[in-house]
DNA sequence: AAGATTACCTGAAGGC
DNA sequence: TGCCTTCAGGTAATCT
C-alpha cells in the first residue's frame, strides 16, 4: 500500500521524468469516470490536454504536480476556469500505480487513466541549423536524449480506491496556501514535525496510538505498515491511549518514527502486494519489516509470538513482550 | 465533538 | 473443480 515511503519514492521517480514534458492527448476508463476523477472528466481532459508539467512534490501520500498552461492569456478571459498555473492531484489509495514508460508497450489490465507525452514546447531548443528546413528531403533532426521519446504515463488501480482531481493555484498565495481545504486540514509531516510538536499533539488525544498515527488529519504521511513498525521500534502498544504516553516513550515514538520513514525511503518502499514505483519496480523495505506481515511469527527481539489483533479497525500486529500499554 | 463504524472495490485464500 | 465467504486497507460519510 503506498505510504510515505512509497509515495516519497514514486514522486522522486515522476520528478526525473515528467518536468519539462507535455500532456498531449489524455485517456479515461469508464470505472475512472464514475469513481476516480473527482473533477468532472470534461474539465479534467480539458485542464491538462497541452498542459506541462512544471513540478512534482508529495504532500503526505497526495502527489502534487505543477502543471503548466502555455498562453493562459485565454484562460484568464474565461470566468471559472483555470489560469496559466495550476494542481493535478493523485492519490494512490490502495492499489493505484502511476508509471512512466515508453509507448508502445500493452497496458496492463485495471488501466483507467493514461497520458500520451511530450516534449514541451518551451523546453525544446530552437533549430541550430535553420537552413536544413529549406532543403526539400531533409528529416528534421531526431532530437537525442531521454526526454524525446515517446513516453506515456500509465494510472492503474485494481481496487479503484485512487483519487485525482484537478485544483486550482493561486500564485500569489503564501507557502502552500493554495491547495485545496481537504488537503489544507491534514495534519504536519511526519519527517517535518519537531519532537516537542509531536508529544504535545499526543498529550491532547485520548484515542488510542494506532488510531493516530493512522489518521491523516493528525499526522500526513504514515498508513498501516508503518504505523506497525513505528510502535513496535518505539516499545509502544497500539491500543494503548495517546495522553498517557510518558515524553520517554512520545520522544521515542517520534525517533522511531523517523528512522522508519528514513529507512524505508532508502529501500524504495515495501511491496506487500501492489506497490511499485514510477519506474515499475518493486521497493525492498518488505525484507525489513520487523511486525507486519509476521503474525504468529516469532519476535526478532525477545522470540515471543507476535500478535495479531484488530485496533482502531485495522489488522494490527504487535510483540505482547516488547509493546506494554 | 471526538471517537467508532461502515461503504466503497477487486483479488487471493480457505472451506466444503 | 467450483462456488461461496472472508479478508486486505485509505478515505469519507455516517453513526454514537
Amino acid at each position: 500500500m503506498p505510504e510515505l515511503p512509497e509515495v516519497e519514492t514514486i514522486v522522486r521517480g515522476l520528478r526525473a521524468c515528467l518536468p519539462g514534458r507535455r500532456i498531449r492527448q489524455v485517456g479515461l476508463s469508464r470505472a475512472a469516470r464514475a469513481r476516480i476523477l473527482r473533477t468532472p472528466a470534461r474539465e479534467f481532459v480539458r485542464a491538462l490536454e497541452g498542459a506541462s508539467v512544471a513540478d512534482v512534490r508529495r504532500y503526505g501520500k497526495h502527489i502534487l504536480l505543477r502543471m503548466a498552461r502555455a498562453g493562459g492569456r485565454k484562460a484568464d478571459t474565461q470566468p471559472g476556469s483555470l489560469s496559466s498555473h495550476f494542481w493535478w492531484i493523485v492519490h494512490l489509495g490502495m492499489t493505484g500505480q502511476l508509471i512512466c514508460e515508453p509507448s508502445g508497450r500493452e497496458a496492463p489490465l485495471h488501466t483507467h487513466v493514461w497520458f500520451e507525452l511530450d516534449v514541451a514546447p518551451a523546453s525544446q531548443p530552437p533549430p541550430r541549423r535553420a537552413q536544413n528546413r529549406d532543403v526539400p528531403g531533409t528529416p528534421e533532426p531526431a532530437r537525442t536524449g531521454g526526454n524525446a521519446c515517446p513516453t506515456v504515463l500509465r494510472y492503474t488501480d485494481i481496487r479503484q480506491f485512487g483519487r485525482m482531481e484537478i485544483a486550482a493555484l493561486r500564485e500569489e498565495a503564501p507557502g502552500d496556501g493554495s491547495l485545496p481545504p481537504r488537503l489544507e486540514r491534514l495534519g504536519p509531516d511526519p519527517l517535518a514535525i519537531s519532537e516537542a510538536e509531536f508529544a504535545r499533539r499526543l498529550r491532547a488525544r485520548k484515542a488510542s496510538v494506532k488510531a493516530l498515527l493512522l489518521d491523516q488529519r493528525f499526522l500526513r504521511g504514515l498508513g498501516n505498515i508503518y504505523a506497525d513498525e513505528c510502535l513496535f521500534r518505539a516499545g509502544l502498544h497500539p491500543a494503548a491511549s495517546a495522553r498517557r504516553i510518558s515524553p520517554r516513550r512520545a520522544a521515542s515514538l517520534w525517533r522511531a518514527m523517523r528512522a522508519v520513514l528514513q529507512e524505508a525511503i532508502a529501500h524504495g518502499g515495501s511491496s506487500v502486494s501492489d506497490y511499485r514505483d514510477a519506474r515499475g519496480r518493486p521497493g525492498a523495505f518488505q525484507q525489513r519489516h520487523l511486525v507486519y506481515g509476521r503474525a504468529d511469527q516469532p519476535c526478532l527481539r525477545c522470540g515471543a509470538r507476535l500478535r495479531r489483533a484488530v485496533v482502531a479497525g485495522r489488522g494490527t500486529t504487535f510483540c505482547p513482550c516488547c509493546q506494554r500499554r
